[in-house]
DNA sequence: TTTCTTTGTTGGAACGTTCCAATAAATTCG
DNA sequence: CGAATTTATTGGAACGTTCCAACAAAGAAA
């Protein structure tokens, strides 16, 4: 309906006053809706922009108000769907609040992270929240607060620092969930995937270790076995587990995706996943639920907890003074079929 | 190390044209890189930014020249395993052209839609890869070209809208490896997910039906059944088919995703999928592969397919009178183990 | 030497918007 | 009724950048 104007020549806020009778002074007025206007007039210019086919140049109102309405969200690895649950969670607060979210990804490298943040900044980011890539260091980020920009750090904690923080509570989880495992009668539990460097495997590795000492299990450091964090890498480590001598009888997987893999490469050892040995993960994708047998996993909700990174951010936004501010989601065990569980049950009864 | 002047008022052009020395104009030649500037002023004028913390302010560069390059990818389920593929491979293009993409997701709702690319264009944005909600109408997209805006259509074609479109051979895939099914010795064979709306699956099952036809087979209509594209629906459907009086000996599925939903109730019900039941897919996301037993699918790679539409794009950024042009990419058979061709090989060879 | 180019640098005028102070018209108040 | 207030509208000065024309200094060509 709206014929473009000239050639190319976008449609200035100027030409819409001369067209409408008015100054351009009232159809900013329209545009922000910030004074008064007669609402008759209001309805012309409004036409007339339509008309017109009139773009809001959001760029020059920058220029005046630093207020964006826009925040970042960059996020590590796109391919693993925790974090397409964790962008949803995010996009669904910043949209309430009128907010839009623009998204990129890293693929965990560092220099095109800092690329990206640096072109978020530079068009006006009111925030950026951040799922660092891998080796990322905290003295990177300080030119991000530098210029106003909040910023909140998730998923993967960056110690030192000091911005607000989204994280799930991985310590416990993996505590929780080792310790079922050991309920249900395991004491040699292997732990697998993740690098050691990444701090959230740290993390997941300690409160695997706590559980196993508090049971009085034995820790056999053969059985602590890094791994990408991939499908391939949980199906690799898994595969070096079972060719080992003495196998464990539980498997304790640093995240449902390498779970998975794991499952895999133990179905492929012919070995029946639930009864002859037990995998857990970390996370509850949707995955998880799906997956056959279904997988024995600690729920943190990353919908969830995107929702808790956007209203953070959004409150740091608000008010820039604020002191950053943490929220530790809680992790709690689901128990489906991949820990053997439901057939000791089964047995219990029979 | 960089101070950052004063409370939270921005470091500007002018104010590193004061302290090193010279003149805004200068600043500016430095930072465009564009005219002749002698080396050590140079670096003079770099070492200032870096010291009093600049942020470059695009807007207001934008406002000479609309040359922002960003470019916008919309998609519409960042949740399918497809779409971040797909991302991931606009993505590696764009970013060897200097482009940063900003992704957004507008889970199916055409509001969503419009309002991430209007806050696109109002941004600036050169052009906009469009994976286009569930009921787009091609006239919802006209006063996004209107304003000069590089538009393409991608995965789902939209008819009537005349931009530039990266699609998959649906229809020649689905043919393909509904004629696989037909010659390891199906005849009854289901068309399984999506749902009739969709273009997507009107190609995909005009595929099954022209293959279906040309074999001789009888297409049932009781065999041909919707279901939302996740994997909820494919184990929905499945499981509705398998409660008929005479079920399929194999299923076509709209796409993996789908596939992996009826593997699971196939499972469920007692099947081995791969020896009493084919089920085949679409796509080959990296699930295809994982999956146990490995889905049978049509590869029609995401990723390419990402480059491809973000090449196409870049190229009607450079020259916005070109005529629009498509891209059909390639649909090829995987065979796996989930359609029995292995087994039966192996039963042939023993 | 003088003239012509090249090399660096510069002030000022845009770009499209918002905000402020000013004004005109309409309304309320005493 | 005049004064005070409110309502509706307006021109002009920012905002931070790029571009253009101008210019000074230095080399090259005559």
């Amino acid at each position: 309906m709206s014929q473009p104007k000239g050639s190319k020549g976008k449609v200035t806020i100027i030409e819409i006053a001369d067209a409408a009778g008015v100054s351009k002074s009232t159809v900013s007025l329209v545009l922000t809706g910030r004074g008064a206007v007669k609402p008759e007039t209001r309805q012309h210019v409004l036409q007339t922009m339509d008309r017109l086919g009139y773009v809001y140049n959001r760029g020059a109102a920058n220029l005046r108000n630093a207020q964006s309405r826009i925040v970042g969200l960059v996020l590590n690895d796109l391919s693993n769907p925790f974090f397409a649950e964790f962008a949803i969670g995010v996009e669904k607060v910043l949209q309430m609040a009128g907010y839009v979210a623009f998204m990129a990804n890293t693929a965990e490298s560092v220099v095109r992270q800092e690329q990206v943040m640096r072109m978020m900044r530079e068009h006006g980011a009111g925030g950026i929240i951040l799922c660092p890539a891998l080796d990322t260091r905290p003295e990177h980020l300080d030119w991000v607060r530098a210029a106003g920009t909040a910023l909140l750090v998730a998923i993967r904690r960056l110690p030192g620092a000091d911005t607000s923080v989204v994280v799930p509570e991985n310590l416990a989880g993996a505590s929780r969930v080792t310790r079922h495992l050991i309920n249900l009668g395991h004491e040699r539990i292997a732990f697998l995937g993740g690098m050691h460097s990444m701090v959230v495997r740290q993390e997941r590795h300690g409160g695997f270790l706590s559980a196993m000492e508090e049971a009085g299990c034995r820790v056999d450091p053969a059985l602590n076995l890094e791994s990408m964090p991939t499908r391939d890498g949980g199906f690799g480590a898994m595969s070096a587990v079972l060719s080992l001598a003495d196998r464990p009888t539980a498997v304790v997987c640093y995240n449902d995706v390498t779970a998975i893999g794991a499952m895999l490469a133990a179905a492929r050892h012919g070995l029946v996943v639930g009864r002859d040995i037990a995998i857990v993960g970390f996370d509850d994708t949707s995955e998880a639920r799906h997956v056959s047998p279904a997988l024995t996993t600690v729920a943190v909700d990353p919908v969830g907890l995107g929702e808790r990174a956007a209203a953070l951010l959004l409150k740091q936004i608000a008010d820039p003074a604020a002191e950053p501010e943490s929220f530790i989601g809680p992790a709690h065990l689901v128990i489906r079929e991949s820990c053997g569980a439901y057939q000791r049950a089964l047995a219990a009864a029979g």
